[in-house]
DNA sequence: TACTTTTTAGCAAAAGTTTTTCTTAGGTAC
DNA sequence: GTACCTAAGAAAAACTTTTGCTAAAAAGTA
């Protein structure tokens, strides 16, 4: 338990205590061949007969790994999602004695790419971890591959076989959440898109899209909106919704902040929800069931497709193997109070 | 730009260009004295020249320091606050070229200072930061001093000397908001307490508990019930509270996200808000703005904080001065939509 | 048994910095 | 002229691990 027992215990401590060369015992340490049996347990009882650790500066130095991973995300507007990217590469990480650096980056790319650079000198991870919208940016990319740096990408846009990647079916997702609305009777239908630099923009919108298709239903231009995946950006795009000649009865929103505007402003014009308007959103955060009424939408297993990332990006690592690993994950349907039938409908 | 031009530079390639010893090159790398002004301008332009970066692993490893800190936390019911916390630590560590590690702690104590100490021994953090409530765990203190890592508390409740720390005026906050509260007619306030091992806990309380003393209105304990910080706790207080014979006009949470539980129950109960009851919390989230009515609550500047903190505990880790500092930041009250004065009171 | 191959293990160098010890030159103070 | 300080350098040890090369031991083959 004492971790300073006046000095730490080296490899030569180890080696002595054991009756080995150092090289015997860094094998041992390292899972390497070329040791028998015999060997292998007395350097391992040795080891933890000393509470050995082998020193992460020296091992760096000398074998050019740090054993530490970077994760990379630029300012998030829902930090929940954060939290769940977070839990789950840190899970990934402790199991195979990784730790974790984080590294908040910043646009324009011109100041992204600096960042990355200093970042990547001055830790020297091994590998790295790109949140969206990080992976679609092609400069860092290159950056990352000229510094011959492993990494991984969380749900980037370009799904190419460039990197390793994971990512949700987002298209699948937003066709089940449309279908949904659609199968209450709604026709007119409003969406709030997210920004163009965030990969899950284009597959909700366009899942939209199919769906409305698929249905036989119209599509109208008037009633899509652009936003940014916050608060206020859902607030303006709603009042634009609302203030059409003839509103929607339904507001699908990419993401869970901007249908939270959406909701704060139909509660200021006095509509009574989800009566005069449903709302649905996107990703399930904390927020949702906060909300009055409390809001339908699609969640993401985030924790789940954020330590199976990590764990690919270590087999890279580890294998220095060029082929680039891939995983989908599915969305599942929330469905809460801030979804109905349409007033109209129900008259019918 | 090119990170990899073939080799990295090295100390002795900087000592070779601006013809001087590596001991010189050394000494202004690390701002020490006997250098004078016009050598170490010379070994500047030559370390800027070749783009030098000294290999952290080589320093670690000779002189015992990692440059990095590490951030320890909890589980938070309300991730936005660690965003803030983040934002605040992360700038300040860039500015003095120290990395960040991060490391998510769970309870009990026992898991806790397993956890923490295999992080120490990993990591070889120079210092880290405890956020509430980890700075009030007796046991994980003594480990950090016994293993001689400095380190640095936000929030912590205890506010000894131990250690270095910033804190919030909570106390303040809490009389300020309660006198919001009374100044608007209020007589009967219900309170939700948070969870008792998180320092902001008693200082809330204590808040309101003086200030209804100080305007001479009666302490009644039925109004006051305990809470986690989270949602649900909220909620769960709130149906108490409202199900009183005589129900307050106003309830105070002791942070947002109980206080959004409390609107939620209000809504379910066919109350008009702010109307018929008044609510407001603590912390200032971007929930507080998303809820109907937008709560009116109070705001602690947090990146600010967290950035103070860091670098105090990095002027602990260079002075080597076991006297801890500390600093007290204040809150604002930000007043929004859920709080009136009562139906009651606007009738007299 | 003699020869080859494989397995096991050790030695010494290398990685890039800091730290330490000693030295020198020049300047200032008295 | 002595004492003391500052700026700077030279050289080597230290930090701990990995790695390339080599040697010894064991196992397999004819």
């Amino acid at each position: 338990m004492n971790i300073l027992n006046n000095k730490k215990p080296t490899i030569t401590d180890v080696a002595k205590k054991a009756g080995v060369s150092i090289k015997t015992v860094s094998r041992v340490v390292n899972k390497e061949a070329n040791v028998s049996d015999g060997t292998r347990e007395k350097v391992q009882t040795a080891i933890d007969l000393l509470n050995y650790q082998p020193n992460i500066s020296a091992r760096q130095l000398a074998g050019n790994r740090s054993f530490s991973i970077g994760l990379l995300y630029e300012n998030p507007h829902e930090f929940n999602y954060m939290k769940g990217v977070l839990d789950g590469v840190f899970d990934a990480c402790t199991k195979d004695g990784y730790s974790l650096l984080l590294r908040p980056c910043h646009f324009p790319v011109t100041a992204l790419v600096n960042e990355v650079t200093q970042f990547l000198q001055q830790t020297q991870v091994d590998g790295v971890i790109l949140t969206a919208p990080l992976g679609d940016v092609p400069e860092l990319l290159d950056l990352l591959q000229l510094n011959n740096t492993p990494f991984a990408q969380i749900s980037p846009s370009d799904e190419s076989p460039r990197s390793t990647w994971v990512s949700s079916n987002d298209l699948g997702a937003s066709e089940m959440l449309t279908d949904y609305i659609v199968s209450l009777g709604h026709r007119r239908i409003g969406f709030i898109k997210g920004p163009p630099n965030h990969s899950a923009t284009n597959f909700r919108y366009r899942g939209y899209r199919n769906c409305l298709k698929q249905h036989g239903i119209a599509f109208e231009k008037t009633l899509v909106k652009s936003g940014s995946f916050d608060f206020e950006s859902g607030q303006k795009a709603a009042r634009k919704l609302l203030s059409l000649p003839t509103p929607p009865t339904a507001i699908i929103a990419s993401n869970d902040d901007m249908a939270s505007g959406v909701i704060q402003v139909a509660h200021e014009l006095g509509m009574s929800l989800p009566g005069q308007l449903s709302v649905a959103g996107f990703d399930d955060t904390p927020l949702a069931s906060r909300l009055w009424p409390q809001l339908t939408t699609v969640k993401q297993p985030i924790s789940e497709m954020a330590s199976a990332v990590t764990g690919l990006l270590m087999n890279d690592i580890r294998d220095k193997s060029p082929n680039a690993q891939h995983r989908s994950f599915e969305f599942e349907l929330v469905v809460r109070d801030s979804t109905l039938p349409p007033e109209a409908f129900i008259k019918d």
